[in-house]
DNA sequence: GCCAACGTTGGC
DNA sequence: GCCAACGTTGGC
């Protein structure tokens, strides 16, 4: 039997500049980066059993004036264990974390493109079709988060993609 | 720098 | 299983 191919879906990652930008990606060699350190467990399981090969996904800059989105990104390489977790000098240790059981996963992702012009916070706030995007929900913390279809479309004719 | 909102931890 | 305390996120 063949298998069924699944629909392409869409996410949203943030990420600080200073401490990864979406030029940094863009530098990285072939454009890609293992998207290591997310230490929450909603965002795990939106990268383990979500995130499949293609799925493309925006790159938000957050704690930056302004916060926006900047770029567009494919997943690369579909979860598989978050080494840094094992690494008792990285800042993202985790010792309950085993290399045999590994607690943390993450993805690769590559740049497509950066957006011309990126898409500020206030710029989306009050688009028709966006009130529920997980972004501009208050409090909302999420480090990865689903996009719908819908967002995605109405986002990238904003960004005049 | 402030602080609201949130996720996690741990005592009970 | 509850919930207070704590640490972190992230917009402003």
């Amino acid at each position: 039997m063949t298998p069924t191919t699944r629909a392409r879906q869409y996410w949203l990652v943030k990420s600080e500049p200073d401490s990864f930008s979406f030029d940094d990606l863009l530098a990285s060699p072939n454009r890609t980066t293992c998207w290591d350190g997310v230490r929450n467990f909603q965002a795990r399981n939106f990268m383990r059993d979500g995130m499949r090969l293609g799925d493309l996904v925006f790159f938000y800059h957050s704690s930056t004036d302004p916060a926006a989105i900047v770029g567009i990104a494919e997943v690369a390489r579909e979860s598989y264990p978050d080494h840094t977790a094992f690494d008792r000098k990285d800042s993202h240790y985790d010792p309950k974390s085993k290399p045999d059981a590994p607690t943390w996963m993450m993805v690769d992702l590559r740049a497509r493109e950066a957006l011309r012009t990126p898409l500020t916070l206030a710029d989306l706030r009050g688009v028709k079709g966006l009130e529920k995007m997980v972004l501009l929900q208050k409090g909302s913390r999420l480090s990865v988060q689903p996009v719908t279809a819908k967002e995605w479309e109405i986002v990238c004719r904003l960004a005049g993609l």
